[in-house]
DNA sequence: GAATGATGTTTAAATTTTGTTTAAAAATAG
DNA sequence: CTATTTTTAAACAAAATTTAAACATCATTC
C-alpha cells in the first residue's frame, strides 16, 4: 500500500483531499504542520504539500523529505499560480498543483509519480531472497517457498528495503517502523530482528542479510 | 542525530523549547549557564543562545564557540529587538530570534541553518579512505574493503573529521568523544587510538593518518 | 652519546556493555 | 474465545571497552 504524507493547515480541504485519497486505495497521513515530519520522513512513498504553511514553509518541508530520501515524490499545492512560484516550487518538487483543484486532478498526478517513480523497480533481489514489490510477495529462492512475516516483521524489513546498504541506527529503525521514540536499551526491536532473521535468513544464528554493526544498528546490503 | 546546545536561563521558556526541538528529532543539551560550555563546546551541530545571562553572557559565548570551531552556527535569542542588538549581535551569530517567538519560527531557522552549513558533505576523502557521511560507510580505496568500526572508534574517528587539520588535545579528545573529565595519565583514548589505528592504517605501526603530536595530542589531515 | 625520566605504544586480561535467544505475558485480531 | 502477534523479561553469549602492565621511543641532562 502506498505510504501518502500530506501536509496541509486548511481544516477542510485537508479533511477532504485525506478522504479522497483514502477512498483511492491509498494509506494517508495528514499534518497541519511540519512540526512531526521527522516520524514519517523516512516511512513515505510520496508527500503533497501546501506551500503556504504556518511556521516551517512547504518549501523547507520539501528540500528535508528529498535530503532525506532523493526519490520520495514530491507534489506542491498552492492557491497562488504566480509563475514565479511555479519555477520556485519546481526546482525540488516532481509535480504541481494550483488551487482549486478537482480530486480527480490530483489523484491522476499522483498515480503519474508514483508510476514514474517506481518504475523498472517490480521485483528485486537480496541474498536468496525475491520480493515482488508490486505484491509484496517474498520468495526464497532456493526452496521456492513464499515467506510470510507478520505486520512488523514486514514493516520492518520494508524500511529495510527502502534504506539498501545504509548503516540503520536502532534509534532510526525503531522511530522508522514504530513511529515513536526510541529508548536507550529497549530491546524490542532486537527481538523484532530476531524473529525476522529466524523467517528469511538461511542460518539465523549467522545471519548474512540482515548485518549486525554492534553499537550503531543494522544493515542490509544489496 | 543533530546536536544542539541550548542556553537558557529562563525555567519556563528553557523547558518549552528544548522540548519542541527534541519533538523535532533533535538532540538538545539545555544549560542554564555558560559553565559547563566546555565538555560541550566542540561535540554540537549547532547552538542556540540567549543574550542576556547570568555571568557569562551570549555574547561572549558565542565568540567562544565561534573559536572553538567556526563551523558551528549559532543562533541568538534576545528580548530586546533593538536594531544596534541585532547588529552587534549578527557580527558572529548566523541567525538572530527576537522573543517571544513561535517554535515553528525557532524550528525553521534552525533547520535552515543546519542545511547551509551542511552542504556538500556526502562524501569526504582522507589519506587512502573514503568517507560516506549519509551511510557511515568507510572504504579502504586501495582494497576496496570496507571498514567496520566499533562506536566509540567511530565516534572518536568522527571526532578527527570534524576537526580535520586541527591539532586536538587529548583533553579535547576524551571530553569530545566521551563527555567526561579527562584524567591526567589515563591511557583509555590511547588505546583507542591504537586499535582505530590498527582498522584504519595501512601500517598501524607507522600511521599517516593519525598523526601523533608529541605531549599534546593527535591530528588527522585532509 | 649513554643514562634517565617522561610520554606513547602494544598486548593481554578483566570488566562492562551490547546483542542474542528463549520463554512467557500481554495485547490484538479473527 | 482462541489464535496469533507483539512486548516484556531474563539468562546467556559475544564483543567492546577499560584497566593494567610491559615495552619502545623520544628528549633532556650530564
Amino acid at each position: 500500500m502506498v505510504h501518502i504524507l500530506y501536509i496541509e493547515d486548511e481544516e477542510e480541504i485537508g479533511q477532504w483531499v485525506t478522504e479522497d485519497l483514502i477512498g483511492r486505495g491509498h494509506n494517508v497521513t495528514w499534518l497541519t504542520s511540519g512540526n512531526q515530519l521527522e516520524q514519517h520522513i523516512n516511512n513515505i512513498d510520496l508527500a503533497i504539500l501546501d506551500i503556504m504553511l504556518p511556521g516551517l514553509d512547504g518549501f523547507s518541508i520539501g528540500k528535508r523529505i528529498k535530503k532525506a530520501n532523493q526519490d520520495t515524490p514530491i507534489v506542491m499545492l498552492s492557491a497562488r499560480s504566480a509563475v514565479e512560484d511555479k519555477l520556485e516550487g519546481l526546482s525540488f518538487a516532481d509535480d504541481y498543483v494550483t488551487k482549486p483543484f478537482h480530486p480527480d486532478e490530483l489523484a491522476a498526478r499522483v498515480d503519474a509519480l508514483l508510476r514514474r517513480f517506481q518504475k523498472g523497480e517490480e521485483s528485486m533481489e537480496v541474498g536468496h531472497l525475491q520480493i515482488d514489490t508490486k505484491s509484496s510477495i517474498i520468495i526464497n529462492k532456493h526452496t521456492r517457498e513464499e515467506i510470510l512475516l507478520t505486520g512488523k516483521q514486514y514493516q520492518l524489513f520494508q524500511y529495510f528495503l527502502r534504506h539498501l546498504n545504509q548503516i540503520l541506527t536502532k534509534e532510526q529503525l525503531y522511530e522508522g517502523v514504530w513511529g515513536e521514540r526510541f529508548m536507550e536499551g529497549d530491546k524490542t526491536l532486537m527481538v523484532h530482528i530476531r524473529y525476522l532473521r529466524e523467517k528469511i535468513e538461511e542460518n539465523p544464528a549467522k545471519p548474512t542479510i540482515i548485518e549486525t554493526i554492534r553499537g550503531i544498528g543494522y544493515r542490509v546490503k544489496k
